[in-house]
DNA sequence: GAGTACACGTGAATC
DNA sequence: TGATTCACGTGTACT
């Protein structure tokens, strides 16, 4: 019950926080564009050619401080609120989960064999979880 | 011994992959500065005032991408190179990994509650592993 | 050749 | 103050 609060909090000081720093620059809408390119056809609606690749840059930054702030709300114990420091400490946090899981494991074997050793021929329930990773819900078009 | 090649392997794919990215633009040294501010004083040795914010920032930027590409070395399964992937995966797996930790202790659970029902009165090794967030290595001097 | 991802330098904001 | 962090728009490279 207390993780999952602290969780909560982390999550809403971090969107608080990136928002904080978003919207201050944004101000109102991109409709404004700098300056149009080229003379090439006052036919076409003075289309806005440059604003194409601003929004979609833009849009870029965008996901990458969502994710960011996404990946900061799962860690507890942040040390700073800096983007660096927000993937290091995500670093750390799966370090110390892997490490975690790693003892724990060995915990689970240790009981068994205690069990097997009274009980020889002792059926286990479900399987043992899968060794290295868990569960590949995305396939991955990894590049060759 | 075979996650361990692969954990390797990723490592270096995407040390690769940021290097051709970043010494591509680099090139060379950045002593050569794109413009002298001001007459100041032609006398002290013609000091580049403005590239020092230049090398500051540019060193922000590499250790970002360093601490990212530490992040994605550590994550198994990752679906793009794209640096808001990195942390997508990184959080899928964060995610996984703290599911297998709730699995796993639930067999232990499981698994004690057998012996102990065979042998009332027992008693464990160690320490049960701590329950929510593992180890404080840090200290936050988090912002009020 | 449009689409995608990036590094870059700069000005602003926060402490 | 000055240090630090950020978002921004732009140019470049690879596909």
């Amino acid at each position: 019950m207390e993780s999952i609060d602290e969780e909560f909090r982390n999550y809403w000081e971090t969107l608080m926080f990136f928002q904080s720093e978003e919207l201050l620059h944004n101000g109102c809408v991109s409709e404004v564009i700098s300056r149009f390119n080229g003379p090439s056809s006052p036919d076409t609606a003075a289309l806005p050619v440059a604003s194409k690749s601003i929004d979609l840059e833009r849009n870029r930054r965008k996901k990458l401080n969502e994710r960011l702030f996404a990946l900061r709300a799962l860690v507890p114990k942040i040390s700073k609120m800096d983007k660096a420091s927000i993937v290091k400490d995500a670093i750390d946090y799966i370090q110390d989960l892997r490490e975690q899981e790693g003892k724990i494991r060995a915990e689970i074997a240790e009981l068994e064999s205690v069990i097997l050793k009274k009980n020889p021929g002792f059926k286990f329930e479900g399987e043992r979880s899968p060794p290295a990773h868990p569960k590949s819900k995305r396939e991955s078009k990894a590049a060759p």
